[in-house]
DNA sequence: CTTGACACTGGAAAGGTTTCCAGTTATACT
DNA sequence: AGTATAACTGGAAACCTTTCCAGTGTCAAG
C-alpha cells in the first residue's frame, strides 16, 4: 500500500484531480456536495498531500532557515530555546517550516548561505548574533539574498533587520538607578564585537550624560565572558577607595555573578549595593534578591522577523524593513 | 533571468539532461571531458539544482525534524544551543536538513506528528525531553512513524532510542564521593516525571547500596526546580543535627545553588562540604571552586541519533536501534 | 426555442530533477 | 571483416501537486 496520491483520492471520490485539489484547498469553485465527497474520501484513504510536490509546483519552498553562529557564547545561551520556540511558533502561524542551519565560523559561509537559497532549501534566512562588523550581513546584502537580521550591523544600511533597542534598555536601567539616588554606578559589559554589547554600553553612557553625571572609566568594564573574570572585576570595583553604590550589568548572568561577589565582601545586595541586569532570564526572578532587569519581548520580535522576511521574499514594497523594538524594565528587589 | 534549470544547463553544455544530471552527481557513466564541460557550464550559469525537485523525484525529503517539548524547563535549557548545533552538524554530515518543530503541550500532538511525516515535510523525527510516560513515544510507536527518541520511556520497548546512561553517571559521581570518604551524602534531584530525573536518582541509590551505606530519606530531595526551592532544601540539610558531608546533585545548576547556599552558612565548598553536579555546563568549570561533574558526550549522542534514524527510515535491519551512551566523570575542586 | 450567463468539472500542462532504457559510437577480440 | 562488448549519451517517464482552460449542463431571459 504505497501512500495514496491525489489521483487515488480523485478516483475514489469519483472526481477529477483538479476538482479534488480544489476541494482540499477550499477553493471557491466547487459544490458543497463534491467537497463533502472528496473530504470523506481523503479521510477514508488517510490521504495527506505531499508538501514536496506542492512546493515544486508553487514557486516557494515555504521554509525559513534560521542561521545562528555556531556559538562560542561563554555561558551557554540560556534564552536560545525560548527564542527558537517562539520563532517556530511565528513560522507555524504563517505555515512555514523552520530550518536550523548553524554556520561554522571557519568554513566558507558565503557559499553555504548561497546554496541554502539557490537550491530552494529555504525561501529566506534569519540571522542572529550579529556583530558590529558582520561578514554574513555584508555578504547577503551584496548578493541580494533574502534575509532579515536579528540585530543591526554598522557600515551598511539597506537591509532588513529587527533589533531590540538595547541602548534604550540600559538607558532605562541606569536611569532607574540614578532616580534611586545613585551617583557612582559601575557598568559590566559584554563583548563589544557584538552590536548589542556596544549598544548596551552606549545606553549606560547616555543615561549618565543625560543626568549630568561624570563618566568614570574606572567604573566601566566590558568584554566580560567568564564568571571568574567577572568576579575579579567586581572585586576590584568593591576595593576602590570610592566604590560604586550600584552596578548596571549588560546581562543577568553578569549581574548575578556580581551580586554573589558582593556578598562575599559582606555586602547585602539590594540594600548596600543596587544591581540591575539585562535579559530577564528565568533565573532572574528566582535569585535572592530578585533581580531588576530589562526584558526583550521575544514574541513580538519573532513575529516581526518572520513577517518582515515574508515581505522581503515577496519583494513587497509596503513592508517596513527595519524595526526597533522597545524593551521594558522589570523592577524587583535588587535595586 | 529566471533561475536556470538543468535543461538550460544541458543546452548550454551541449549535452542531454540525463547526462548533465549524471555529470553533476558524479555518476560513473560519464566521460571526463563531458563532465568537465557540464561543470564549466554550471559555473558559468551559476546553476544550483533545486532541492525541491530533487526531493520530489527521489523518495526522500532529506529532512529530519527535531521535536522538542515547548519547554517549561525551570532554568532555561543552557545546553540546548550546543545540542542543536551538534545535531545540525550530524545532519549536515549526512546531507540532511534539520527542521525544528516544537510541540505545544496542549495541542493535538498526534496529528501534528503524523502530518510532519505523511506530508513528507520530514523523513523522520528526533524526540527529546522524554518523560517516564511519554505520550509522544507511545503515539509514534503505535502509528509506526519513523522516529528516534533521545531518552527512554517506560512501558514500551520496541522503539529506537539513544540515551545517556544517567544512572551510571550519578553512580560514578556518588561513588567518587564515597571513595573520598564521605558517608552521609545528600541527593538533590530533578523532576521524576522525566526519565533522566528518575535514572539519576537510581544511580545515587545504587551507589550507596553497592557500598553498604544506608539510604536516608531525609537526605533525598527530588523534583527541584527553582533556585529558591533548592536553597530552602539545602538550608534544611545543613541545619540537620547530623548534616551531610557531601551533596550529589542531579544537575550543575542545583549543585551551584547548593554551593552558594552552603557558603551563606559559612561553609567552604570543596573543603567543608563536597559537591558534585551533572551536565558539565560551561558554567561548571568557571565556578569557584570548579565543579566536579558528569559530562554527556553530545557529539556522539547526536551522531547516534541521526545514524539510528537513518536506519529506521530505511528499515535497515542491520542497524542497532537502542543505544546507551556512557557519561564521563570530570573531577574538579569541589569534591 | 435560442442564447447567454452561470456554476461546476475534468484533464492537460508545468514545475525541475533523477533514473531507466534504448540507442550510438568506438574499442577489442576472434 | 564481423561481432561482441564496452563506454557513453539522449530523451522519456516518473515523482505529485496546482493552475489554467475548455467543456458540460442548468437555468433564466428574450
Amino acid at each position: 500500500m504505497p501512500k495514496p496520491t491525489i489521483i487515488d483520492l480523485a478516483r475514489r471520490a469519483g472526481v477529477g484531480v483538479g476538482t479534488a485539489s480544489r476541494a482540499l484547498n477550499d477553493a471557491p469553485d466547487v459544490s458543497p456536495a463534491t467537497r463533502e465527497r472528496v473530504l470523506a474520501a481523503a479521510a477514508a484513504l488517510d490521504y495527506h498531500p505531499s508538501a514536496v510536490a506542492r512546493r515544486l509546483q508553487g514557486r516557494r519552498s515555504d521554509v525559513v532557515a534560521y542561521v545562528p553562529e555556531a556559538s562560542e557564547q561563554p555561558a551557554g545561551d540560556m534564552q536560545f530555546k525560548d527564542f527558537m520556540t517562539m520563532l517556530a511558533r511565528s513560522c507555524a502561524h504563517q505555515s512555514l517550516d523552520l530550518l536550523i542551519h548553524p554556520l561554522r565560523t571557519g568554513a566558507d559561509q558565503g557559499s553555504e548561505l548561497t546554496r541554502l537559497i539557490r537550491e530552494r532549501r529555504a525561501d529566506g534566512l534569519i540571522l542572529a548574533d550579529t556583530r558590529v562588523a558582520d561578514a554574513r550581513v555584508y555578504y547577503l546584502a551584496e548578493h541580494k539574498l533574502p534575509f532579515v537580521a536579528f540585530g543591526r550591523t554598522s557600515g551598511i544600511d539597506n537591509y532588513a533587520y529587527v533589533d531590540l533597542d538595547s541602548q534604550a534598555g540600559t538607558y532605562a536601567s541606569t536611569t532607574h538607578l540614578i532616580e534611586r539616588g545613585h551617583q557612582r554606578i559601575a557598568f559590566l559589559g559584554l563583548p563589544l564585537a557584538y552590536t548589542y554589547g556596544q549598544h548596551r554600553l552606549d545606553g549606560y553612557i547616555k543615561a549618565l550624560h543625560a543626568h549630568s553625571l561624570p563618566i568614570d572609566p574606572a567604573l566601566i568594564h566590558t568584554d566580560l565572558a567568564t564568571e571568574t573574570q567577572t568576579r575579579e572585576v567586581v572585586r576590584q570595583l568593591l576595593l576602590m577607595p570610592a566604590p560604586p553604590s550600584a552596578i548596571a550589568a549588560a546581562s543577568d548572568l553578569l549581574a548575578i555573578y556580581a551580586m554573589r561577589t558582593s556578598e562575599d565582601f559582606g555586602f547585602q545586595p539590594g540594600r548596600d549595593i543596587a544591581f540591575v541586569g539585562f535579559d530577564d532570564l528565568l533565573l532572574a526572578a528566582h535569585t535572592r534578591p530578585a533581580l531588576t532587569t530589562v526584558r526583550q519581548p521575544f514574541d513580538l520580535i519573532c513575529d516581526l522577523l518572520i513577517s518582515t522576511l515574508i515581505g522581503v521574499v515577496e519583494a513587497d514594497p509596503e513592508v517596513l524593513r527595519q524595526h526597533l523594538v522597545q524593551p521594558s524594565l522589570i523592577v524587583r528587589q535588587s535595586s
